[in-house]
DNA sequence: ACGGACGTGTAGAGAACCGATACGTCTCGC
DNA sequence: GCGAGACGTATCGGTTCTCTACACGTCCGT
């Protein structure tokens, strides 16, 4: 049963997005962002998001911190970096650029 | 080094979709059809390309036959069949509807 | 004679995703 | 008081996809 991811690689975009636009959300909250404003088009589960944000904490992109909310809850929050601002910059070119190339094959085709 | 895919998932869509339009191309063809038509931005390459065309092939979108060109040399072309053209439509739509929802995120983030 | 376009194909390796699962807390309704 | 469901982080195992690099061979122009 072939299945087909709906976010194709551009969950680092999306991510990167987010926390340029809103700092220091946790992981459950860009989860449910992403699913809320793309009106549940687009779904992130667990097991893609958390390896996601550690590989960009890798590479230096965004930068992690423990925090205590008001609850008492534990929570890691996340915000970009100067690297991070510059692969988000670089990722939404990219992303322009393909998706109005593959749409322009769909009509030239 | 980061190494990032130019194609992201749509290859099958956009091969499906020049066949639709191109009946009987073979791969090569294909191949550059698709890096002229994005004007260079989208480039297949033949490790990705033949094993799609293979995979395409298995799960019954196309059909394959060979063929000896008038230059004698002999070439796999490929058409697609019922079952391709409905899984255009499905991937043509499902494409829609993700770039749709991700550049949605970007202007809400 | 040789390089580059034409043409098909595989092997190996790396990256990414998903589903499931584990662990734990807090809040609300019953 | 107790269970359900939201909140919250995290890993493992399997699958799938892609790229790089190669192997094999032909045809054409210089």
């Amino acid at each position: 049963m072939p299945r087909r991811d709906s976010l194709q690689g551009s969950l680092d975009l999306l991510v990167l997005k987010i926390l340029s636009r809103r700092p220091r959300l946790h992981g459950y909250a860009i989860m449910t962002a992403i699913q809320q404003m793309s009106e549940d088009v687009l779904r992130v589960e667990e097991g893609s998001l958390y390896p996601a944000l550690h590989r960009m904490e890798e590479a230096g992109w965004i930068r992690a911190a423990w925090i205590t909310k008001d609850t008492g809850r534990r929570a890691r929050v996340y915000d970009l970096t100067a690297s991070g601002r510059k692969q988000l910059a670089t990722e939404e070119s990219r992303w322009q650029a393909v998706t109005s190339a593959v749409n322009q094959v769909l009509r030239m085709a």
